[in-house]
DNA sequence: TCGACTTTGTGCATTCGTTCACAAGTGCCT
DNA sequence: AGGCACTTGTGAACGAATGCACAAAGTCGA
């Protein structure tokens, strides 16, 4: 998504501030979950710092990310909960509704409709579609399971954004193509598996396994390291967190 | 997990090969999943471009990573799968079994505990706890969920190394105190909270709302581009690939 | 109004990760 | 045996992300 000026049109001399780096994208989320548990608690300022430590980075990296969105703080002062929230709504994009299409209504698929977690931030789950005709007609969280053969014209019809991919590895390749085709242009996939996209199209995994998998060698090096210096076990590693 | 050659004890002065880089250690599994997926379907030697089509990244990337493992390629050749699955699969330490147990018994617990994705990686679910006692005594997987009360016991007598909490966020922080005291080392948590961890301990997150919240953005600003320059919509944008 | 104190925003150094480009091996064919 | 085509492994260039340190800008109390 790199915005390179040098391939602007023309008429479009706007100065378009310089994009916000991939890294900050991914913890305003977080700082935007610290901030509205702060405004819950009645909270109307924070600091730089007591941001970090509910977000659980450095107060430099607070300020830089944040300094990417603009001046919102106030030197002395802190930033004013409910106006950063505002302003990293509005970067993120929360301020309209989102409308996500989930492919498969299995495990995974049950659990993602329930989930509450969505609709909290404008993230509504407009449909849910499986090839088990015996899962079609299904109600689940308000949902009826739809067959999957239609994918195509609920996309057009709910005006669907996202697409999640919660089926087997195998089918997902597909079942990518047809809603790229069909015009989705985001798709989150929890299918343990690569996806080719054309350009334009994002595509974000999550992937379960590969976490696990990570843990797995930290832990086997730690035990490692333990063996070799009993001594300089426990207490002595260094601090490791994660993402 | 930083190994600093400079606080090793005395005694041990072995050369210790350079840490793996994390970002390394990340792709690990895809690569390993590719080269699977590869010798199932009888290949037996693989390019790093190959490797690198399958794994969707640069061929001079899966080469750097692979050459911090070891020289495992030949020449001219490629790698040799299956002795390469070997190497990837002990760097990652997935040859032993790795306990692991989920704390929450929900939506999300449930679909966990029938993933099978698991069992054919080495990770072995080994329990599943939850508080409310409604739930404790039900059957999923093959497994009979127990009281969160025993959680202590549970760790202790099935020698638990990884903890998954599939539960509220409100009540994360506590629940990984408890893990951490029972001496419990990694973490993988799904509630969208940040973890406070002793040095020691890894904690990884897998965050549904973030994603979303990412995949939210960049939509956004693609949209935003393609208001501003009719013309240069669609087609232009550039590759878009996910970590 | 002034001065002490607090906290932001940012230039700079550093560290980490990716990509490039090529010398050094390896296998195959003649 | 020798040359050719291919592919690895890696130094070196590049770029992104992080952390440090401080000037600039604000608040508050006297
Ligand atoms: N369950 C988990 O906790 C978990 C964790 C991590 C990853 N995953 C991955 O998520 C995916 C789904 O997992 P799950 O546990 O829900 O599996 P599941 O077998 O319970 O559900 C898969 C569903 O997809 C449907 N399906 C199959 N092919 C389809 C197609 N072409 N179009 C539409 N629907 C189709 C099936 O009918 C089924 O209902 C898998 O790729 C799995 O590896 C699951
Ligand atoms: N369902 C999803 O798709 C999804 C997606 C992303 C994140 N999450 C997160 O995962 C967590 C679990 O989600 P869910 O949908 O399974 O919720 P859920 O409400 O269905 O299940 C939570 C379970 O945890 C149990 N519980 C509550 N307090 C507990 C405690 N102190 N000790 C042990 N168990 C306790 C509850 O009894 C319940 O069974 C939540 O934090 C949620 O935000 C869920």
């Amino acid at each position: 998504m790199s915005t390179d000026s040098s391939t602007r049109l023309p008429g479009a001399a706007r100065p378009l501030r310089p994009a916000v780096p991939e890294a900050t994208v991914a913890r305003l989320p977080v700082y935007l979950r610290a901030l509205t548990a702060a405004a819950e608690d009645g909270v109307d300022t924070l600091s730089s710092d007591e941001l970090a430590t509910a977000a659980g980075v450095g107060s430099a990296m607070v300020r830089k990310d944040l300094s990417h969105l603009g001046s919102y703080g106030t030197r002395g002062v802190g930033y004013e909960v409910d106006y950063l929230i505002y302003q990293i709504s509005r970067e993120l994009g929360l301020t309209q509704d989102w409308r996500v299409l989930i492919v498969g209504a299995g495990n995974l698929g049950h659990a993602l409709a329930n989930y509450g977690g969505f609709a909290s931030r404008g993230f509504r789950v407009v449909a849910l579609l499986d090839l088990d005709a015996a899962r079609v007609g299904e109600h689940i969280a308000g949902l009826h399971v739809d067959s999957v053969d239609r994918l195509e014209q609920v996309v057009a019809e709910a005006g669907v954004h996202i697409g999640v991919l919660a089926l087997p590895a195998d089918a997902a390749q597909a079942t990518c193509d047809r809603l790229v085709a069909a015009g989705v242009t985001s798709v989150l996939n929890f299918a343990p598996c690569v996806l080719e996209v054309p350009a334009g199209v994002m595509v974000r995994k999550v992937d379960l396994s590969t976490e696990l998998q990570i843990l797995a060698f930290h832990q086997q090096r730690r035990v490692f390291q333990v063996e070799r210096h009993p001594v300089a076990g426990r207490s002595r590693v260094p601090l490791a967190e994660a993402l």
